[in-house]
DNA sequence: TCAATCACG
DNA sequence: ACGTACGTGATTGAG
């Protein structure tokens, strides 16, 4: 270490801030809301730094008032760019995590960075120290010399740099780092406002310095410029010239009176996990960690805010009973991964910690009951105990679901990070029991967060108990009448095979019918159909265009159906038949912790999208089926969104509608058009509809012009009628807007919480968004809470029922029961009952169900 | 790994 | 002055 070459790292802080903060979206936020673009993309810089360039002494310099220098520079920068809040906020908070990741803040009253920059590299390179100079502003290539000092310059985006030593300088600009300022003097830089000379850019520029030396030379030489404008502009900009080179040369010679030695050492990192985690900032946080652990590996149990310290008994199932109390334990198992195909995992594999107070009981087991059964009624702590594959009899709390219930919006909850972001650290040295003494600690850390926000009943009352009817539901599985399914395969691929020869017949070729891009080629290029929209990377070929181009030409039709048959061919007609059991059942995946409105989605497969819109997909979902004997039962909510919209909104009128019986768009329709029922036609009422759904999808103008195909004012009046007939709705709208405006959320009737910091943002697009989000989220919230309800009451409702009777999907709206054919008349009340039960406000909801053979004769 | 497409509510 | 409807998951081609 000490024999390390000194070397020093100066950083121009404000400016790759303000480039953080315009580069990264300001959607990016902590989980309460405060923004974070900024921060996070500066962090990630320094982090990069390090693990990249290595670890170096580090000064970041800060502007403080401007040099005089650049005064046009300065006002511009002032007058266009003054500080936005959003960035303000944020900017107050860097300089402590600078420090706090062992680097130095500077900055000199009344000089702006890069001078500082400049005559700190100057005195640095006059003690031989190796400098490296990190911004964004080019003109600092001036300061790259003879190896010891090189500019690490940052590209498009914050975190790609390139290395520029005298080299580089030179072959990029044609001249070397010290004609830099002439440069600049002659080409200008129009985003430092320095004017140059007009005409003049990089290439002519470095053509007359190589040619004249200088830009004084060039300018003395103006007679043997080329070209007659040229050498006008240069003679009526001689002056202008000169000042540019002027503001792009930078002061060496500032006071900075700091010690050179005092900047050349790595200082305190005690704080540094704490401040990258105070932002959640979780990436840098990682690849700091990952550089941390090398050099320091104890620092994580220093830094931690709570250590949990617990004795470890290697003594395996039978020492569990020397846990003492009857509280919560932590429960974490390990087992090998099964890989496909193989036979059973090597039981004996299967390791478990338990964690209790004090205490952590680690040892083997032959089978993942055994565990269970050991710890009969014990309220058991677990990260998503549903993947464990036996859900607790008491499940006292998992850390999966309520970080979840903490911050819906997350991508993902890794143990790990929850974990490090809590600040609870262990030092049993043994990682398994680490891992259960610390879940334990995370669930008392997340239950105190989930208490003090009201989210207690919706963790308890609702999440918590439908791990284990979710896990059910997934043993369970639905049936696939795989033949069936066979029998519509085989003509699809028929057909699909007529289809793909007509279509390389139009075309005249061969090609990729499921590549956009090549599709976009023949169509519009080869064959000269009309383009329509285009997208990042093309035209777009997607079902709305193709439809508007129908009748252009006999071969997209073709392309159409051949899109459909494909599609349902390769996700759902060849792979489900791979999923099956021996009962010829599908297991799909609920996850409980992925969607922001609460939603429960499906995978692997996923059930919650199996087609019924058309004919083809409707035979695919008759394809569910129930067992020799059994039926299924389909019972699912009408309209739920609107129903809970008009009751969010306490629109009396929204609310009659459902509370007399009427189809509310046909409805809606007679009151936005202001039409007797009898005078209403389909076009009416699909309008209405649209507007129905539009309003719950957060309405626009824009939104509804576009999809019903009419001008933006005609929707503009829509809309105003509607909420002129329904002035609750318009209410409801404000009154979210309002609320995720002032306090960064909104939420359900339940408390489920969703942070809405799209809601602040500067861009306008996403500020619309957050305020759809706003009104949105509450109503598709609220809706997955009453299904998630519904679930539990009518798993409870037909336990009695035993195997006679038992839930097995769910889609969002719709439950489905797979039961006893002869208890199906039976079973369909209770059902509707447990759905309709939970709920006591107005408008009331209404369920449908039926049964059938089949899911698709069920509904 | 991303963008495009399309299945569902 | 701006240009999107909300929420998911699977597949595929292309880089």
């Amino acid at each position: 270490m000490t024999d390390a070459p000194r070397s020093l790292r100066l950083i121009d802080g404000s400016s790759l801030v303000y480039r953080a903060f315009f580069a990264l979206p300001e959607s990016i936020a902590t989980s309460h809301g405060e923004p974070t673009n900024a921060i996070f993309g500066f962090a990630s810089m320094l982090v990069k730094l390090i693990s990249e360039h290595g670890d170096e002494p580090t000064v970041v310099v800060w502007d403080r008032g401007h040099s005089g220098r650049k005064d046009v520079h300065a006002e511009y920068k002032a007058g266009r760019a003054s500080r936005p809040d959003l960035l303000k906020e944020q900017w107050e908070h860097i300089p402590d995590m600078v420090e706090a990741l062992g680097y130095r803040n500077l900055s000199m009253e009344g000089y702006e960075a890069d001078d500082v920059i400049a005559s700190l590299a100057d005195i640095a390179r006059a003690a031989g120290i190796k400098t490296t100079i990190v911004t964004g502003d080019r003109d600092a290539f001036q300061l790259v010399d003879d190896g010891l000092v090189t500019v690490l310059a940052t590209g498009r985006g914050i975190t790609d740099t390139k290395r520029y030593d005298a080299a580089a300088v030179l072959e990029r600009y044609g001249v070397g780092p010290e004609l830099i300022p002439d440069l600049w003097g002659l080409k200008g830089d129009t985003s430092d406002n320095i004017p140059g000379v007009p005409g003049i850019g990089d290439k002519t520029a470095s053509s007359l310095l190589q040619q004249f030396g200088s830009l004084e030379n060039v300018l003395a030489s103006i007679d043997e410029v080329s070209g007659a404008k040229r050498k006008e502009n240069l003679t009526n900009h001689a002056d202008d010239a000169r000042v540019s080179k002027q503001l792009a040369t930078m002061h060496r010679d500032l006071p900075v009176g700091v010690e050179l030695e005092s900047l050349l050492d790595i200082g305190d990192r005690s704080r540094a996990r704490e401040s990258l985690r105070r932002w959640e900032l979780r990436d840098p946080l990682r690849r700091m960690e990952e550089f941390l652990e090398d050099t320091a590996e104890e620092e994580a149990i220093v830094t931690a805010s709570v250590k949990v310290e617990a004795e470890v008994d290697q003594g395996g199932i039978a020492a569990l009973g020397t846990l003492p109390g009857d509280g919560p334990v932590g429960l974490v198992i390990h087992a090998p991964e099964v890989a496909e195909g193989e036979l059973i995992a090597i039981e004996s594999e299967i390791r478990f910690a338990v964690a209790g107070e004090g205490r952590v009981v680690v040892g083997t087991l032959s089978s993942k009951q055994e565990i269970f059964d050991a710890l009969g009624d014990r309220p058991v702590v677990a990260h998503d105990a549903k993947s464990i594959g036996i859900v607790p009899a008491n499940l006292f709390h998992d850390t999966l679901v309520g970080a979840y219930i903490l911050d819906v919006a997350r991508r993902g909850y890794p143990l790990a990070e929850l974990l490090d972001e809590a600040g609870i650290a262990a030092a049993t040295g043994n990682p398994l029991a680490d891992e259960a003494a610390r879940l334990l600690a995370l669930a008392e850390f997340q239950r105190g967060r989930i208490e003090d926000r009201g989210q207690t009943s919706l963790m308890e009352d609702m999440e918590l108990p439908l791990v284990a009817v979710l896990r059910a539901l997934e043993l369970r599985g639905v049936r696939l009448d795989v033949p069936a399914l066979a029998v519509i395969t085989e003509k699809v691929k028929q057909e699909t095979l007529e289809l793909e020869q007509d279509i390389y017949t139009y075309a005249g070729r061969e090609f990729t019918i499921g590549s956009p891009q090549q599709l976009g080629q023949v169509l519009f290029e080869e064959l000269g159909l009309s383009k329509k929209r285009r997208g990042k990377t093309g035209f777009s070929t997607d079902a709305r265009v193709l439809q508007q181009i129908r009748d252009e030409h006999d071969i997209v039709p073709k392309i159409e159906r051949w899109r459909e048959l494909n599609q349902l061919t390769k996700t759902y007609l060849e792979p489900l038949p791979q999923l099956v059991d021996e009962q010829s059942r599908l297991h799909t995946t609920f996850e409980q912790a992925i969607a922001a409105t609460g939603r429960l989605s499906s995978t692997n497969p996923n059930l919650q999208n199996v087609p019924v819109r058309t004919p083809l997909g409707r035979e695919i979902r008759g394809c569910f089926v129930a067992p020799e004997g059994r039926v299924l039962l389909s019972a699912d909510y009408s309209q739920i969104e609107l129903r809970i919209l008009a009751h969010l909104a306490d629109e009396d009128a929204l609310k009659e509608i459902f509370r007399t019986g009427q189809d509310v768009h046909t409805a809606t329709a007679a009151k936005v058009f202001g039409l007797p029922p009898e005078e209403l036609d389909g076009g009416h009422r699909s309008k209405a509809k649209m507007v129905n759904y539009g309003i719950v999808y957060g309405l626009s103008a824009y939104g509804l012009a576009e999809r019903l195909n009419i001008g933006r004012e005609e929707a503009q009046e829509i809309i105003d009628a509607y909420l002129e007939q329904f002035p609750g709705i318009r209410g409801f709208i404000d009154a979210s807007v309002d609320q995720a405006k002032e306090h960064g959320f909104v939420e359900t009737i339940w408390h489920r919480r969703r942070q809405i910091p799209e809601i602040r943002a500067r861009n306008w697009q996403v500020r619309q968004l957050g305020e759809r989000l706003a009104t949105n989220t509450p109503i598709q919230g609220t809706a997955s809470d009453v299904l998630k309800l519904a679930m539990l009451r009518v798993e409870q409702a037909l336990a009695p029922f035993g195997t006679k009777a038992e839930l097995v999907l769910t889609v969002h709206d719709e439950l489905v029961v797979e039961c006893d054919e002869a208890l199906a008349a039976e079973i369909g009340p209770i059902v509707e009952e447990a759905m309709t039960g939970l709920w006591s406000f107005e408008p009331p909801l209404e369920v449908d169900s039926g049964y059938g053979k089949t899911w698709l004769e069920a509904k």
